[in-house]
DNA sequence: CCACCAGAGCTC
DNA sequence: AGCTCTGGTGGC
């Protein structure tokens, strides 16, 4: 008899201690008794001695006699590290890195692997792999998948992930498993075929980040910067950083590639950028000389200039199709201080909260967050907050009027981008050209059609937010909107702004590096990721707030109370594990019914 | 008489 | 969070 640690799924943040009378092993799947019904969890070490603590008696579990532990060493490190560095507690990591139909499947497995595991000793290293046009990574990629004994490619989006599947030459295929995006019984069959050991690659989403080879020899994560690659919903994780997290502990190669990279890793690596936009292809004119557009019903400033719309009937005459991108949508469009101009901003995801007149509520164009009109400005506590800027729909018309008659003129549509049917009517539908405008999704069109001009109206847009990436995504936006889908560089880039050409802009010509650089500096001097890393908290009441912010000052932090939205605040710390120390008591289960605060850490 | 539910209570 | 136990309601 002897007492082994258990990570049980749910909010501890502890794991659970409990008597074993058979022989139990780290990795191996336990039946434990938890409040008043079982679960099944994870031994993760053992034996040990009794925890410290009053208030509970050690129960007793059962080890379940699967025929090999159910994660490899490796794994079982990798979701302990993911708890603790993303402060989510190792038991929601467990439910991210195993499915709960493989965690409670009532039978024991039988043993996975016949497979021979590694043959050459593994070494650690780090790859930089930047390079602006999709085709010269994933080339490179397709090399190394084919001479890594095993392989994890991870891309941001499953949609990237099952177009790079189906360019894998069929010997690589045959060996290799797209990785299935919902759970269900396709991801149970995946996750015993990868732990099993019987593929040798696996390429897939931010989700396949925990797909269980036994070993592996490298990881290739593209379109490394992405923010797509933070999760969605609780827990919030970030599978690229577990990707190289996990490369380390398997001593594998680790291959960071894409457009550009994000601030971590240019900090690290300081990757060169080889190649920016040509300097006639990118054009900046100031929003303050164009024109109103008139639009009958819309009071508004949204400005379009003369160059756009030239540019416009330009790639029309070409037989191209012109992007125009605004990242608000909705006739009545953001909701806007009259006092200081300020937009309300999603308290999700900082993204542009437009406003929904039937339902007389704010709906975030990103993340689809709902929230009622705030009676004040968040920013000055100004009392007006009309719906006059104009948003994607009030262009249309003015779309619609310079494009000759049989040329088509849309409103990207989320609902038409995905489904083969889809995709090829669209296809057809531009293929002698056409307008579309749409918010950054609309982005996606640039896999579809020969995009010969995308204009970015409000460039200053993104930068509006109050986020400390904002600057950053407006960046990485307009980056995208030149290369993306762009094989050569016949594609021209119009940034209509109040600043045209200056900050962030020239990154567009000048490459990265010099957009890093001063990026860099500035967040270094406010202390800012890459230096610190950023931990996000989100108080379930005003009192639970206060305790923790006090906490945290007990422990020498110094928490960032921005004051909207109310219970949100921040703590930068150089690490999160001392970060998790001050939370730890607040994740306590009888802490329970006041509820757990939830928690981000931005890392770059 | 029991199916169905919302709420309470508990968690090494 | 996830589970079960509780006691009330309402259908026939």
């Amino acid at each position: 008899m002897s007492l082994w640690d258990v990570n049980v799924p749910g909010p501890w943040w502890n794991s659970l201690t409990y008597e074993f009378r058979e022989n139990a092993e780290p990795g191996g799947r336990a039946l434990v008794p938890v409040g008043k019904g079982f679960r099944y969890g994870i031994i993760e070490r053992g034996p040990v001695d009794r925890p410290a603590g009053e208030g509970f008696s050690i129960r007793q579990a059962r080890a379940v006699s699967d025929a090999e532990p159910l994660l490899p060493q490796n794994m079982l490190q990798l979701v302990s590290w993911t708890g603790k560095t993303f402060l989510c507690g190792p038991g929601e990591a467990l439910k991210s890195a195993a499915p709960s139909s493989i965690l409670s499947f009532p039978e024991p497995f039988p043993s996975f692997s016949d497979n021979p595991g590694r043959t050459m000793p593994g070494i650690y290293e780090e790859v930089f792999l930047y390079e602006c046009r999709t085709r010269n990574r994933w080339i490179p990629f397709i090399d190394r998948m084919e001479k890594a004994e095993t392989v994890l490619v991870l891309f941001p989006e499953q949609e990237m992930a099952s177009s790079f599947f189906d360019l894998l030459p069929s010997s690589l295929r045959d060996r290799t498993i797209l990785w299935p995006s919902a759970g269900g019984k396709k991801l149970h069959n995946a996750w015993l075929a990868a732990r099993a050991g019987s593929v040798s690659g696996i390429v897939g989403g931010p989700g396949a980040v925990f797909a269980p080879l036994p070993f592996l020899s490298a990881v290739i994560v593209d379109e490394e910067s992405s923010g797509a690659f933070r999760s969605y919903n609780k827990p919030f994780l970030n599978a690229r950083t577990i990707a190289g997290r996990r490369a380390l502990l398997e001593k594998a190669s680790l291959t960071l590639a894409g457009r550009l990279p994000s601030s971590r890793v240019y900090l690290r690596g300081r990757p060169a950028c080889t190649e920016a936009a040509p300097r006639h292809s990118v054009r900046y004119v100031d929003i303050r000389k164009g024109f109103a557009s008139e639009t009958p019903g819309v009071e508004g400033n949204l400005r379009l200039s003369d160059a756009l719309l030239s540019e416009t009937k330009n790639t029309l005459a070409r037989g191209k199709t012109a992007l125009w991108l605004l990242d608000r949508k909705g006739y009545a469009g953001e909701v806007a201080c009259e006092d200081c101009g300020n937009s309300v901003r999603c308290p999700r995801c900082s993204g542009i909260m437009a406003w929904e007149e039937k339902k007389g509520r704010l709906r975030c164009s990103s993340c689809g967050t709902s929230r009622p009109i705030p009676e004040f400005c968040p920013f000055c506590r100004g009392i007006l907050l009309t719906g006059k800027r104009p948003g994607l729909e009030a262009l249309f018309p003015v779309a619609r009027a310079i494009a000759p008659e049989d040329i088509p003129v849309m409103l990207w549509n989320e609902s038409r981008r995905t489904g083969k049917k889809n995709r090829l009517g669209l296809k057809k539908e531009l293929a002698t050209g056409g307008i579309v405008l749409g918010t950054r999704a609309a982005l996606a069109l640039c896999d579809l059609a020969e995009i010969g001009f995308a204009a970015w109206i409000d460039a200053d847009g993104e930068t509006r937010s109050v986020s400390y990436q904002a600057k950053f995504n407006a960046f990485s936006m307009a980056w995208e909107s030149f290369w993306r889908g762009n094989e050569g560089t016949d594609r021209m880039v119009l940034l209509q702004s109040r600043r045209p050409g200056t900050g962030w802009q020239r990154g567009m010509v000048s490459g990265w590096e010099k957009f890093w650089k001063d990026e860099l500096a500035e967040r270094k001097e406010l202390g800012l990721p890459p230096y610190f890393f950023l931990v996000e908290i989100s108080a379930r009441s005003a009192e639970q707030k206060e305790s923790i912010m006090s906490k945290l000052e007990e422990s020498g932090f110094l928490p960032m109370d921005p004051g909207t939205p109310p219970l949100i605040f921040w703590v930068a710390a150089e690490s999160p594990s001392r970060v998790h120390s001050v939370l730890a008591p607040f994740f306590s289960i009888g802490n329970s019914r006041k509820g757990f605060p939830e928690i981000k850490v931005w890392i770059d």
